[in-house]
RNA sequence: UGCCGGAUAGCUCAAUUGGCAGAGCGCCUGACUCUGAAUCAGGAGGUUCUAGGUUCAAGCCCUAGUCUGGCAGCCA
């Protein structure tokens, strides 16, 4: 067989100095090198039943860059083949998730309920072949008769149907003779293998259902096994790349092309993407979300895509996580830590800057006219000149935060104590000459002088401070909304429960917290999706629900904090 | 006990035809700094799952074993 006749793409290879190296780019660029096929040509298939999540990033960088790299065709196509789950709503949703992540399909946008009728007739072909025979086992016989791991099956006694009665079932099952679950259209390969993939498998299933797409032109459904192989080689895919679970069902793969004589694409596996403290099952999203456990599919602490969104990440953190992991054979589980690594370094050099205190703790500049305030320049973005500068409001009672300061400083700790000298970022210098504490010795204000000369930062005789603060004018700051995430799981495996239990056990109870923060007024007009670093705190990103009369931020990620690190050691 | 995979630094991965085990992230130290952030420099970190074998030479090839993932939906 010509696997090369379909397409002529001129043969691009990807040699650029960075371009990654994996087992697949090797086994495709040896596919190439001995001409089993001249061009690249991937496709990314989900079954429009769920939301997208990271692991489906992972995929679809691997079918998306792949193709990129080595100057090939990329397909987007929803392998439609079970109208009983699938639905419009998630055809959407994915659409716009891949969208978001950046694979452009440009016009191959394809749908693998398009090819029903090819695919129909290319089960009459292998009955006539003598290759597929109508089953009339029951699904409870089906499984009885499919032996086990280690014990053959047997073999079913509507096997050696003739060709001819074959052919007019199987013309009854499409037109809806049949009631669902009657009858299967079987291949005819080997109950005695040994592997259960190739004991006759069902090709097609009787299901009365309407597609979201065909209507109700359909009564009848092809299998998995039997379609995918058949859409990849539709395409004219290259490589069909896929994830470790497929490698067993790879002989299927190739017998019903080989059997077909039509084209034959590749299939290659790789190792799914796992990430502890989470699940990453469409049955359990489904659960969380439909039990109130999360609020919704885009739940900022969902591992979904709209998730990550919502959350605040970037397509562009994604893809440099989805290419910092590589694509390899054995099963991984992938820190956290290294998604939140991808993030911060994207949101460092494109997030604006601002300034919001969490955790307040009023300062009185007592040196500092009362009823006045000023404009203080402050630098948008110090990773990009370009970002500009903004005007932020200075004034005599300010708030500070609760972790900057300490009455009785433990060792190392420079930020402000009594009788120390900091810098306001961007306003003045400043030092803290009393602690004014209530009748419980709660402290409720600090009293601090300022020294005018320090206006936006510096000391013009040159001193120096050892700390610089965030801060805002307790008049001018907006109160808004944060919500902090953690872990959605208190298990690194959220399967590691007691007897009895099963994973909703080991939710994290404290996996959001809401709380508020007092922020400048700079960030007064903006809007969902609008991402900004809080100086000194973290990422956080404009909630889709937030509004100018009720300003809500996600925390993406916090920044990295070496003095956390520090008194944690203790 | 069947079949198909996997095992290399804390984590993720590399290592042409067998030829001195490397990188990124993390960790530690230093420099710099109006974010204890970022950035830059340096450093530590390995019985390549085990036991044999072939070879001048084995992470790679062979044998046996250990551990581990997937597979018995009319799901994909």
């Amino acid at each position: 067989m010509d696997n090369t006749a379909s397409q002529t793409e001129p043969v691009i290879e990807a040699n650029e100095p960075n371009s990654p190296s994996d087992f697949i780019r090797d086994a495709i660029k040896q596919d190439l090198a001995e001409g089993r096929f001249n061009h690249v040509h991937t496709r990314f298939p989900p079954e429009p039943n769920a939301y997208l999540h990271i692991g489906h990033a992972k995929a679809v960088w691997i079918d998306y860059g792949i193709a990129k790299e080595f100057g090939g065709k990329f397909n987007l196509r929803f392998d439609d083949t079970n109208p009983t789950r699938e639905d419009q709503e998630f055809v959407d949703a994915i659409l716009e998730d891949v969208k978001w992540l950046g694979a452009d399909w440009e016009e191959n946008l394809y749908f693998a309920s398009d090819y029903f009728d090819q695919m129909y007739e290319w089960a009459v072909d292998l009955i006539k072949k003598g290759k597929a025979y109508v089953c009339d086992l029951s699904p409870e016989e089906l499984s009885k008769t499919r032996g086990t791991l280690t014990s053959p099956g047997i073999e079913s006694p509507y096997r050696d149907r003739s060709v001819e009665e074959n052919l007019d079932l199987f013309a009854r099952m499409k037109a809806g003779e049949f009631p669902d679950g009657a009858r299967t259209l079987r291949a005819k390969i080997d109950m005695t293998s040994p592997n259960i993939v190739m004991r006759d498998p069902f090709m097609y299933r009787i299901r009365h259902t309407d597609h979201h797409r065909q209507g109700d032109k359909w009564c009848i459904y092809p299998s998995y096994d039997w379609a995918h192989g058949l859409e990849d080689s539709i395409e004219g895919v290259t490589h069909s790349l896929c994830s470790l679970e497929y490698e067993i069902h790879r002989p299927l793969y190739d017998w019903f092309l080989e059997e077909l004589g039509i084209y034959h694409p590749r299939q290659i596996e790789f190792a799914r993407l796992k990430l502890p403290y989470t699940v990453m099952s469409k049955r359990r999203f489904i659960e969380l979300v439909n039990d109130n456990h999360v609020d919704g599919y885009d739940d900022p602490r969902m591992p979904t895509l709209a998730g990550l969104r919502r959350r605040g990440y970037t397509p562009e953190a994604i893809a440099e996580f989805c290419r910092r992991i590589g694509i390899a054979k054995s099963d991984s589980t992938i820190e956290w830590h290294l998604l939140e690594d991808c993030v911060r370094e994207d949101l460092n050099k494109r997030a604006q800057r601002v300034m919001a205190v969490m955790n307040p703790i009023k300062v009185v500049i007592t040196n500092y006219p009362e009823g006045q305030s000023e404009m203080v320049d402050a630098i948008n973005n110090p990773e990009n000149a370009d970002a500009g500068t903004r005007k932020v409001p200075f004034s005599r009672e300010l708030y500070l935060e609760q972790d900057d300061f300490r009455e009785v400083p433990p060792p190392k700790f420079f930020r402000l104590t009594p009788g120390r000298e900091v810098r306001l970022r961007y306003g003045y210098f400043i030092k803290c000459n009393e602690v004014i504490k209530d009748e419980n010795g709660e402290i409720v204000e600090l009293h601090c002088t300022y020294d005018p000369e320090t206006r936006g930062g510096n000391a013009p005789d040159g001193r120096k401070v050892k700390a610089t603060l965030h801060w805002v004018s307790a008049e001018h700051a907006l109160e808004a909304e944060v919500r902090l995430y953690e872990h959605l799981f208190v298990k690194e495996d959220p399967d590691d429960v007691p007897e009895g239990k099963d994973y909703i056990y080991n939710l994290n109870p404290e996996s959001k917290t809401i709380t508020k923060c007092w922020i400048e007024p700079s960030v007064a007009d903006t809007v969902p999706g609008d991402r900004y670093q809080f100086e000194r705190l973290g990422y956080f990103c404009v909630d889709k629900s937030s509004t100018s009369q009720h300003l809500i931020f996600n925390r993406t990620v916090a920044l990295r904090d070496s003095w956390a690190k520090i008194e944690k050691a203790k």
